[in-house]
DNA sequence: TCGAATGGTTTATAATATAAACCAAGTACA
DNA sequence: TGTACTTGGTTTATATTATAAACCATTCGA
């Protein structure tokens, strides 16, 4: 059975993948809410992405006030095709 | 998003579902060459498969050699079905 | 001006996965 | 017959991971 990307395999960075093969790019609170994460395992998991090379993490300001902003790389998204076609041999689809 | 349930979202553990999802029963050692793992590890998540009521284990003989086979539950059918239904809003599919 | 909110990061702890060590019974064979 | 190896596991210790709690700097509002 082939194996299931263990960097991807995780509910909170699965869904930050997931959101940010639909969008241009999300911010930190954006991401935040979408996944009703906490701050603190957000930030950690976004850490990993980052250190993997599967997003790119731009740290800037919005006015007075900081602003994280993320968006998947094309490393990231072709990691994220293949544990799709990985995990399809799981469940049957 | 939904949750994923964390009983299934682990590859030796989804492995295992996936096979018993496919067969009637299927026993250890069919298991365990099948995924590819340890009989430790294996023997370890087949009993939170079991303890979650997913899966029957049946420990029985074979000739003079111990044999245990697995077949999964209605639940754990049920349990599969609702775990592939909200990956796929992760998916994309 | 001082208390709360915003937008995070760092660190401690809980949970999980995995492997290593172990065990009982059977088998091979010198 | 005894002893070394295989089979089919389980138990337990350890490494890894996920998560939350505590913290920090800045800004906003009364």
């Amino acid at each position: 059975m082939k194996e299931l990307n263990p960097l991807l395999h995780s509910q909170l960075r699965l869904a930050v993948i997931s959101i940010l093969m639909n969008v241009e790019e999300a911010d930190f609170v954006y991401l935040k809410e979408k996944t009703e994460s906490t701050a603190g395992n957000l930030s950690v998991q976004l850490d990993k992405l980052s250190s993997a090379g599967y997003i790119s993490v731009e740290k800037g300001m919005s006015g007075k006030r900081p602003r994280t902003t993320c968006s998947i790389t094309t490393e990231g998204r072709k990691a994220f095709e293949e544990y799709v076609e990985a995990l399809k041999t799981y469940l049957n689809l």
